[in-house]
DNA sequence: TCAAGAAACTTTACGCTGTTAAGATATGGT
DNA sequence: ACCATATCTTAACAGCGTAAAGTTTCTTGA
């Protein structure tokens, strides 16, 4: 049986390190960008040598990936969440909003993600946007499906990257805060139309 | 005097080592991608010692700053050269496509290229979108120019991060070609409305 | 013209990184 | 009880960014 219940106080054999090495990976990733994450300052936070890692991970672009995946599951909740609470015809836009918020509150994380998309490492599922968008009239099998969902994404994820700009401090001041001011950017996007006006 | 007019072979002094820098971090960066590109590669391609750029370039970031520089002024310039071509209704679309197309044809600059502009080490030039935005009919202070222009700039930013996916190669083969491509799906943003139907 | 100083470059060295290899220790099955 | 196996450790390697100190070349001004 596994040591499941004890204390994780330094034991030879740690019980779950994988876990950890993600919660570390996740924090300092937050805390220092990804630029600063080292698998040693992983294995450093997670209290074991910088080889215990590979005993997990064949590498740190696996670890990274597994970050990754972890970060597309929750966004996926999220915008699962998100959808729940409006009609049919604002599910576009909710998911999209839900899409930028989460990567603006998790904005290294995000990056991660991204990157293991990047790299091939990750399909993310637009299966969610597709099923908004038919819901809202495109046709299940056309190109226009296809496009309309490129573009959507496109548009959540572009600006994901850009919200961060100091640039954009006052503007959001001025809006009563970054949501509002990520919601007029989406109305902007033929795809991501206001309920009130369309 | 200078030594201008000599070879450049095996000098003491190199001579213009600035730009044969940067023209070594453009080669290896398109050639082996922007993880590739480390100081000393850069270095070794100039035929220089590791030590040699820090006479040049206060660090690293600075010489990725002076290269993405380099690359936001040639995306700059074909902007310009695309607006030439087109009548005011459709300078925005040429303006987009004209920034998609660059990125994908440089993609690896263009991550450098956007990198610093995270880092706040660059302010790319939103000008030229502005006045296509305002011969389409925006008024110039108003908050919805500024929002338009955001979003016009998350919609191209996202589309060139996103059409590398290789997931995307059968669709553009069946379009004829990466730029058909592009163009059908800035077509699903409001803000690049198709010239034939808006 | 020539010495002095500045600029461009080199060598060397430091601590950091990712990764591998070889050895130590705990666990679970028989 | 014992052994295979999974998990962890220490030690080592090359490559990285960068700083310090030494060498070579260019420039400048008396």
């Amino acid at each position: 049986m596994t040591t499941k219940g004890e204390s994780a106080a330094k034991r030879y054999l740690h019980g779950d390190l994988s876990r950890a090495l993600l919660a570390a990976a996740r924090h300092i990733v937050e805390a220092e960008g990804p630029s600063a994450l080292s698998l040693r300052a992983v294995a450093r936070e997670a209290g074991v040598s910088a080889a215990a890692p590979y005993h997990h991970f064949k590498d740190k672009a696996e670890l990274l990936s597994a970050l990754a995946d972890q970060g597309w599951r929750e966004l996926g909740g999220c915008m699962v969440k998100a959808r729940q609470a409006v009609s049919e015809e604002g599910q576009l836009t909710a998911l999209g909003a839900a899409y930028v918020v989460f990567a603006r509150a998790n904005p290294a994380l995000y990056r991660v993600m991204f990157e293991a998309v990047r790299e091939g490492q990750q399909e993310p599922n637009d299966r969610l946007m597709r099923e908004a968008l038919i819901a809202r009239g495109a046709t299940p099998g056309s190109p226009d499906l296809t496009f309309a969902t490129l573009a959507a994404w496109s548009a959540v994820h572009g600006l994901a990257d850009l919200a961060g700009m100091r640039r954009f401090d006052e503007l959001k001041a001025e809006l009563g805060g970054e949501r509002a001011f990520l919601e007029a950017v989406l109305d902007h996007m033929r795809v991501f139309p206001s309920p009130r006006r369309d």
